[in-house]
DNA sequence: CGAGAAATTATTAATAATTTCTCGGTGCATTAAT
């Protein structure tokens, strides 16, 4: 199997060298089983589909969540000798979709590109049950579970789909995703007994720092002053759309080649910007989150964060955009704890007991199970919002989905009433969740151990001993706040725990003397050993 | 939650100090108006 896989891959894509990664998710896949694969970008990640969709059957889809992204990966599969890449969305004429979709039904394409807001069409669903793909893949799969829960939340469809269409197997595509997130994704895709293929996170060519600052003024000043002196080209993340143009023309004021770049540039600017990136044409992006999704530019020498980002996943993505040639890269937070208050307003809902109610009660006045559709008919609001409770219903059992991917009550009806309630609960679990993404966020800026083992901690990846590339190794701080190994040995990661008073959790890392638990309930805590000791805190379920 | 603009108040009756208001991220698809 090996030597096909390898032959395949020279042959049609001109890739002499497979990692063992790579090689062991393309097995998995061959093998018939569901495959989550966790690997940074530049380490081949597409090849994990493309080379074995030739040896399957029949077409393989290819979930993929921004147009511009389907257009790269469609480009770079027709520069090869594989057979040809099409896609299905709205920034086409109608009648080169329909193109798209005779050419994966006669076979002359083999791979089909849509975002998850296609495949919410019952046509489009038909449609791929007709062409019969034996591959099923969700790239940048973390959206799963970033951007499902809320802003675009056809992405929780897509184990539905997958259903429907027989379930072929399943390949989940991810740069970023620390346990819960993997958990999530695997959950929310339907996946059977997946095989998981884990790379390393550690990307020791980037230095990791982090500069303190107690007001705005003069953090903007540094920030400023820094990125004039870095080695380019560069990235800075600024949080609002008005930072970016604002560093981008002090930037420029400064001699600097800077262009901002946010979700309200228009579509042809947003691609000059990039393109213009990608040649070297500009020494410095300042961009929101808006900005890197499939970017694969192996010079960049920093990623520079002009304020913290919502949760420690997100800055490891974001700065795992610099350094990709290998070669020594600055990954630098300009820290001011103020800044965080924008980080908790952005990711903070409101709950919506109106809608989960309608949507309650009209699941349950629907004959028979309820698609998302037939409730967005019988409601008449947002399809957003409709799904926003559909997914708190499913989450706090009320409702429970069926194989077709409609939902029906679950087998007690609890009343609307206490539906809501229960909603209210799990909703305000998700709230505390995600505040406390912004305090390990916090932590990480704050802490004077090793940077890059907090993080890797994080990651579910403990490093042995302090990296000696970072700000806190330069400053010594790190070496005098090593984990002991008393508190390794009573808890290690991964562990189940018991708080006494907040109820169960899982041991995350180590970091000093200082213990993270992911709480079911609470989110992310991180306790003091000395203190857990002495009140007999906490216990291994 | 915090920043910055706008509005109001107080007294240096034209400007400074204080209070109030507004705004803040991520993309797809669809539709209506040019």
């Amino acid at each position: 199997m090996r030597d096909r896989l390898r032959r395949t891959a020279e042959e049609t894509f001109g890739w002499s060298d497979l990692s063992p990664e790579q090689l062991a998710a393309m097995e998995h896949l061959l093998d018939g089983r569901d495959t989550l694969v966790v690997m940074p970008t530049g380490a081949g990640k597409s090849a994990i589909y493309q080379v074995p969709a030739l040896l399957l059957p029949g077409p393989t889809v290819v979930v993929s969540p921004l147009i511009a992204l389907q257009h790269d990966q469609a480009a770079q599969i027709g520069d090869s000798e594989a057979p040809d890449a099409v896609a299905v969305n709205s920034a086409q004429r109608r009648t080169d979709s329909e193109r798209s979709w005779a050419a994966v039904g006669s076979g002359d394409a083999e791979y089909l590109f849509l975002a998850p807001e296609q495949l919410a069409k019952d046509e489009v669903v038909a449609e791929l049950r007709q062409v019969g793909p034996t591959l099923f893949v969700v790239d940048e799969a973390h959206c799963i579970s970033v951007w499902g829960h809320d802003f675009r939340p056809d992405y929780l469809r897509l184990g539905h789909v997958v259903e429907q269409l027989g379930h072929p197997r399943v390949l989940a595509l991810t740069a970023t995703a620390s346990q819960p997130v993997r958990d999530d994704i695997v959950d929310r895709l339907g996946m059977r007994d997946p095989a998981r293929v884990v790379a390393g996170f550690d990307r020791p060519e980037l230095y990791l720092e982090v500069r303190r600052f107690a007001d705005d003024d003069s953090k903007r000043a540094a920030v400023v002053d820094w990125t004039v002196a870095a080695d380019k080209p560069g990235l800075v993340y600024a949080a609002s759309r008005r930072d970016t143009e604002r560093y981008a023309a002090e930037l420029a004021a400064r001699g600097i080649r800077a262009a901002a770049f946010h979700a309200g540039i228009d579509r042809a600017e947003k691609a000059r910007v990039h393109e213009r990136f990608l040649a070297d044409e500009l020494d410095v992006v300042v961009a929101t989150s808006a900005f890197g999704m499939g970017i694969d530019k192996p010079n960049v020498r920093f990623v520079a964060h002009a304020s913290a980002p919502e949760s420690l996943d997100s800055y490891y993505q974001q700065i795992g955009r610099a350094g990709r040639d290998e070669r020594r890269a600055d990954a630098v937070l300009f820290y001011r704890p103020q800044d965080l208050g924008l980080q908790r307003f952005l990711t903070a809902r409101r709950f919506d007991a109106d809608s989960v109610r309608e949507v309650a009660e009209a699941v349950r006045d629907h004959e028979g199970p309820a698609s998302p559709q037939d409730v967005d008919r019988e409601v008449g609001h947002s399809h957003r919002r409709t799904m926003r409770s559909l997914d708190l219903l499913y989450d706090a059992d009320v409702l429970r989905p069926t194989a077709e991917g409609r939902f029906d009550l679950g087998r007690e009806d609890p009343g609307t009433e206490e539906a809501v309630d229960r909603v209210a609960g799990e909703f305000e679990r998700r709230e505390r969740l995600g505040r406390s993404r912004i305090e390990i966020m916090r932590h990480y800026a704050e802490t004077r151990s090793c940077r890059r083992r907090y993080l890797l901690g994080y990651f579910g990846e403990p490093l042995e001993r302090p990296c000696g590339f970072c700000d806190t190794c330069a400053a010594g701080t790190a070496q005098e706040h090593t984990t002991s190994a008393a508190t390794d040995a009573e808890f290690p990661a991964d562990t189940r725990v018991r708080h006494r008073e907040w109820g169960s959790g899982t041991v995350v890392y180590h970091e000093d003397d200082r213990l993270t638990v992911l709480f079911d309930d609470l989110g992310y805590r991180t306790l003091s050993m000395p203190a857990v000791r002495r009140g007999r805190l906490l216990t291994r379920e």
